[in-house]
DNA sequence: ATTTTATAGTTAAGCGGTTAACTATATACT
DNA sequence: AGTATATAGTTAACCGCTTAACTATAAAAT
């Protein structure tokens, strides 16, 4: 691998020349540059990345953490789009991308992430930070390393999804197509703090509705297609009366319809049920899926150009992305008395 | 940030000594060592990782290359698996992950990733080959930076899903279940190489089951659930005497199995659905898909297991994990003569 | 008593860039 | 003519860590 000193001394120039002329400084002849430019071309230089981070202190690394604090997150779906627009951001600046998975779940921080963190190998840090509780960043913070959360962080600088008006528009687009018994599929408390902004959002919409939002069924699952399918069956066998079903993502909303298509009962027809995420497949279900984009991609985008910005010397305020509200076949009117089997 | 030297000055020795008692060198006292850890600990010292890499030449760093050669790479099931066990396997042995994802479609090199691979950041290398002729790997190759294809790349070392047992052992399963007319479901040649590669496999099972495989009606999809779903109508339309639809990815597959019951046909009763690859959704479908696992985690694993091998020194052979057939409740014994609309 | 060997530590030379400080010349301004 | 300014390039220190080469002492071997 050449060096910076091979290029300089096969152009017969210093190597503060030639460095200088790599990174475009004034006042230098072209004749100069020329030379410079063809020891380059000529002996395939490239700069070596851990010199000049040790030099210049910045790494062009950023580090896109997100905890394990459930199993599979490299299939959320969420967290991937999340991902995708980070990349696509990072790879434009000219960025790179480090992959870290602290264990946060344990007492104990995890050394390694801890090691990481404080090596100066990163210049920024984006956390998908799912609960203030549990924040990713909060060592980051403590060195003064940029970063920045994606939900539920405690740093200064975060882009979240906005759960609470996204549940008061499902809940309100529900409410205005007439339904009043409404069952809701949620997950324990403790798997996800945007959950409970949801449920936040729903209650307004409902005691503007002049419903009482206390007395709505409620069963929880897992976020999995199959607990979707089994709060369903509980949900519709203890509460015949109900014409929606509101599920707090889309697998579940896919238990949901699947499990309720096999009780016989028609979608939408004799019942609404809607999803939480948009996931590519919600638009290709039969029917097609009701649901709330969380607009990941632009998330994770949004986030990274916050974090440049920081870099940059710059002071972003915390970004709310308002929900996408997609409304499609699985939710209609809701139809009185009910046509029960 | 406390350097080394600070902490050789509070500690009393020379930063040699210092060094070398963080990696463990022999030769010291007792003493000695309590000195340098006492000081570590009371300046919270952590070594600075590019000043490592600059003085070692390693750098702990290992990328994952996955080219942009379709969309949604990010939410490919298969990928983010391997991407995964990937990840598990590094983070075990204390080695970072940095993602890439050069653009490979347009006709010159990604610039950007070229720059990466030569710039001496990199420990060595895992890409996700598609296909032999667009490898990520060749200029790493001619660099010599160790790396480790995960699918159809040129490298000596490899790992991949061997794609024409899979072919044949789905075939094998249809073909003892008695079912002769197959409609087939697959995409277009150039989107997958190991798709051409089951289809090899498929056939092998036909011939040795006297089944004229080219007389197979054949549809291309997409991948999408939504192709499927087309793919699937057409070929109940115009060969209604089908028994079984194979479909070489589960996205298609539910796209099938929501068709046919559309078109009210019972599965596996009257038509049996197959899919490839196990998505964890492929469980829970209504029938439960049978459909056959890339071991796409083992994949990322025992690539990732490979490289180190390399970087220690070793000469490892590559790998074909064999397919792992999951047989569920979408696939049942041909009825015959089928019980037709 | 002298040479080996093992133990315990230090000095200083890199690794490959960047950049502040400096030198040197040509041009423009009083 | 003398000083300021713009232009063009060099020297050498520095970033923080590793490690080969060296010094120095004590114990073991000859």
């Amino acid at each position: 691998m050449p060096t910076l000193e091979d290029v300089s001394k096969r152009a017969g120039v210093s190597t503060a020349t030639a460095s200088k002329v790599l990174s475009n400084t004034p006042y230098f002849t072209d004749e100069t540059r020329q030379k410079v430019m063809q020891a380059v071309k000529e002996l395939g230089y490239i700069p070596n990345l851990a010199a000049r981070a040790l030099s210049t202190g910045k790494t062009h690394i950023i580090a896109v953490v997100f905890p394990y604090v459930y199993e599979a997150i490299f299939t959320d779906p969420n967290v991937m789009h999340i991902l995708a627009g980070i990349e696509t951001e990072c790879t434009s600046r000219g960025y790179n991308i480090l992959l870290s998975t602290p264990n946060l779940s344990a007492n104990e921080v995890d050394h390694h992430y801890l090691q990481l963190i404080q090596s100066g190998y990163l210049d920024g840090i984006l956390a998908i930070d799912a609960y203030p509780e549990a924040s990713a960043l909060e060592p980051a913070q403590a060195k003064g390393i940029p970063s920045v959360a994606i939900g539920y962080g405690t740093t200064d600088h975060y882009v979240r999804h906005n759960d609470r008006a996204g549940g008061r528009a499902i809940g309100e687009h529900l409410l205005a197509l007439g339904h009043t018994q409404i069952g809701i599929i949620d997950v324990p408390e403790v798997m996800n703090y945007g959950v409970q902004e949801r449920l936040i959002g729903l209650r307004t919409a409902c005691v503007e509705a002049n419903i009482d939002f206390e007395a709505l069924p409620i069963r929880h699952g897992d976020w999995s297609t199959a607990s979707g399918a089994k709060c369903a069956a509980e949900l519709l066998t203890t509460h015949p009366d109900l014409t929606a079903l509101l599920c707090m993502n889309d697998r579940m909303a896919m238990g949901a319809i699947q499990q309720t298509r096999e009780m016989g009962r028609d979608i939408p027809g004799d019942l609404s049920i809607t999803g939480y995420d948009d996931i590519p497949t919600a638009a290709f279900l039969v029917p097609p899926l009701t649901t709330v984009s969380q607009r990941a991609p632009e998330q994770g985008q949004v986030a990274a150009r916050m974090l440049f910005d920081i870099l940059d010397g710059g002071k972003p305020d915390p970004v709310e992305l308002p929900p996408q509200l997609m409304v499609r076949q699985s939710s209609g009117p809701a139809t009185w008395p009910l046509n029960t089997m």
